[in-house]
DNA sequence: AACCGTGTGAGAATGGTTCTCATGCCCAGG
DNA sequence: CCTGGGCATGAGAACCATTCTCACACGGTT
């Protein structure tokens, strides 16, 4: 028997917003404020559904997800290709960056010491140039 | 008038067994597992008390804490030095690793995009060959 | 059009972390 | 040594992001 049937996510209003939300803007964003960004425009979502929607897109690998220091959750259409992410601290906004010696560092280090199912996390944060002008 | 009066920190029994108990653990552990830790050995140390000492210990630079997928914070005696972790996902185990390329890159990637006051971050997880080992 | 099963939403529940505040005790000064 | 001011402690409440519950709505397929 074949391992997983995929179980067809459904077409709805809620997730069509969701999804289109995010491809709108240009950086991370909590679960609250996607809420909040939603109710504001009229298209009203449960919160408990904004979550749902963004797990589902994010193991459809849709969209990433980032901690934020005090432990929240950040969602961001991203393209799916394997990135990383250089982020501001102050308005949030994302730039995609790859870096191939980083990865086969990260697996010949890991190799060096033994481990195995090797993955990893990079994110560069600061402050970009529109912030750090409106800063002064 | 000299910017920050450094507030001394105080000597108490408890702080002591925090930090010492980090001493002798080689992983990332959360403040609840060090709670229960020292209760059962005996030191028992309010949990409200466990936080505030390892906020302080991260303070000082003697401490690393590291945000777990779930959004937990683990908590490690560290060098004062900046590295990086290779993490085991099973048992904490964690080795400290340096790699001034990726320093080095992460600061030019910055830089060409404009952003300013960079900080990065980069852990590595796998399984280490003991967990590897003991999982068959 | 009818049905089945997934999706939704409001509120409750969860769980890690922080706050409150009365009491404890470290330590500099005398 | 003794004392006093003030930071430290602890038990529990408060907080807050996230998840769960469950009755109901509705997408998609027959
Ligand atoms: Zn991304
Ligand atoms: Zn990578
Ligand atoms: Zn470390
Ligand atoms: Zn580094």
């Amino acid at each position: 028997m074949s391992a997983a049937e995929v179980p067809a996510r459904r077409q709805t209003r809620q997730r069509t917003a969701v999804l289109a939300l995010l491809d709108e803007l240009d950086g991370f964003r909590t679960a609250q404020e996607l809420h909040a960004l939603l109710r504001e425009r009229g298209d009203g979502v449960g919160l408990a559904t904004v979550y749902r929607a963004l797990q589902a897109l994010v193991d459809d690998g849709l969209v990433d997800v980032l901690r934020s220091e005090v432990g929240e959750a950040a969602y961001r259409r991203c393209s799916p290709v394997h990135h990383h992410h250089l982020v501001c601290r102050s308005c949030g906004r994302t730039v995609e960056v790859a870096d191939p010696p980083v990865e086969r560092w990260a697996a010949r280090v890991a190799a060096e010491h033994g481990f195995a199912d090797v993955q990893h996390q990079l994110e560069v944060f600061g402050t970009c140039a529109a912030c750090a002008a409106a800063r002064r």
